[in-house]
DNA sequence: TTCTGTGAACGGATTCACAGCA
DNA sequence: TGCTGTGAATCCGTTCACAGAA
């Protein structure tokens, strides 16, 4: 098919197909079946075998996907044949802890700079990295080619650093903040807040029916989280 | 409307209106427009008053909404006019960020109990809570009705841990470790995966036409982030 | 047989467009 | 005139169902 139209929900999947291909790579595993990946994601194999057909023939009839080849496909039609290196801006408690987040690197993305606008922190060291004041946001960006932004700073300031990241060259904004930003056309945007989604899980939790929550013996667990002899 | 039939999209939506809202009041707004939320949340106009009219009728035609009584009715809808305790499990990096997160508190949800299963970690405190062993999930959840709860764990032991929350009693798992968890009927699962949004984002980014990214003067920044003389 | 790839059918969310009320 | 509330129309993603290849 090869469209151009294709449905952004279908590239939020990808790369959850990607990790359950390393995973079954991992465990030594050569074919998989729509089925198969179906069943470790919770999707239907036919909405996997269509998602997989916008973007060329990689199955064959009667065996299933070659788990080696389709992973490598996956990445290179995801971008993730590179590194990508990112900036973070806002080195507050959640900036620090998004740079200490071991999950980052293995995946391709390095951190490359991080700015700050409270001078008291300027200058310190975070692993390897010196935080910088957010003037020098521009500079970086051009020089290293960064295309995405990590965003941490606190709400009120976060549409002003955005505008500052957008008109340094900065093309992806992944946002912490709590603040639907205005971006132009061409620059994306994603939202990462537990707060809201929290905040709609309590819609399907806040009437439920009281169940007796006397501790049954049966759930305290034995052999679990204790090392086997 | 009240049927019982909503999507859960809309369900999504809810928690964004409120945060507007909540900031139109603390402007001294009164009323609002469908057409002035969607432009603060960029969502149509249509789709806002479609979305309330799943819950009743708020607004006054010709005038717009009541900001103070349209929050206090999605407050009430959406279960957030009380609090709700948390268990989180998992205290490595991620764990403790995710506990110091200022966020949650100010929102009613509030970590009333931390567990892991290092030896090492068991009995420390981290602000008010002391670290507590896996094995005293079930009774923790239990006494004091924890319905939700952070999963902050390894992937590799993330559904171990989920199989004793719900054991235990809960309902809803908020879970930050790059797994597809298995669940029973009638327990909620959302996914924090900032890696793979981003593994997602590179897709459009990957073949970005090359611009000329030499450092223009106009983007230096002036006034921005020097305090106001 | 088995399992992919894919048009066609379906279903559900969004948008339209307008009646109705202030 | 201004803006809500809502059926109807539209759009778009998911699922079906089957032809086709191994």
């Amino acid at each position: 098919m090869r469209a151009e139209n294709i449905p952004e929900v279908v590239i939020l999947r990808l790369p959850h197909y990607a990790r359950v291909l390393s995973m079954a790579l991992s465990e030594g595993r050569e074919l998989v079946s729509s089925q198969e990946l179906g069943e470790r994601l919770h999707i239907t194999p036919a909405q996997i075998r269509k998602d997989l057909s916008y973007f060329g023939r990689f199955g064959r009839q009667g065996r299933g996907y070659n788990v080696r080849r389709l992973l490598q496909m996956l990445r290179q039609i995801l971008g993730l044949d590179r590194e990508w290196p990112l900036i973070l801006v806002g080195v507050g408690r959640l900036g620090r802890a998004v740079l200490s987040y071991p999950g980052f690197a293995p995946e391709g993305f390095r951190v490359v700079a991080a700015f700050d606008s409270d001078p008291d922190k300027i200058g310190r060291r975070i692993g390897p990295l010196v935080i910088q004041p957010p003037s020098q946001i521009p500079e970086t960006v051009a020089r290293l080619g960064v295309l995405i932004a990590i965003l941490t700073v606190p709400a009120a300031a976060a549409q002003e650093v955005a505008d500052l990241l957008i008109a340094s060259g900065v093309k992806a904004i992944l946002n912490y903040a709590p603040v639907t930003l205005k971006v132009p056309e061409g620059v994306l945007v994603r939202d990462i807040d537990p707060v809201s989604v929290l905040q709609s899980l309590t819609y399907y939790l806040k009437d439920l029916p009281i169940e007796p929550r006397t501790l049954q013996p049966s759930l305290t667990p034995g052999a679990l989280f204790r090392p086997e002899p």
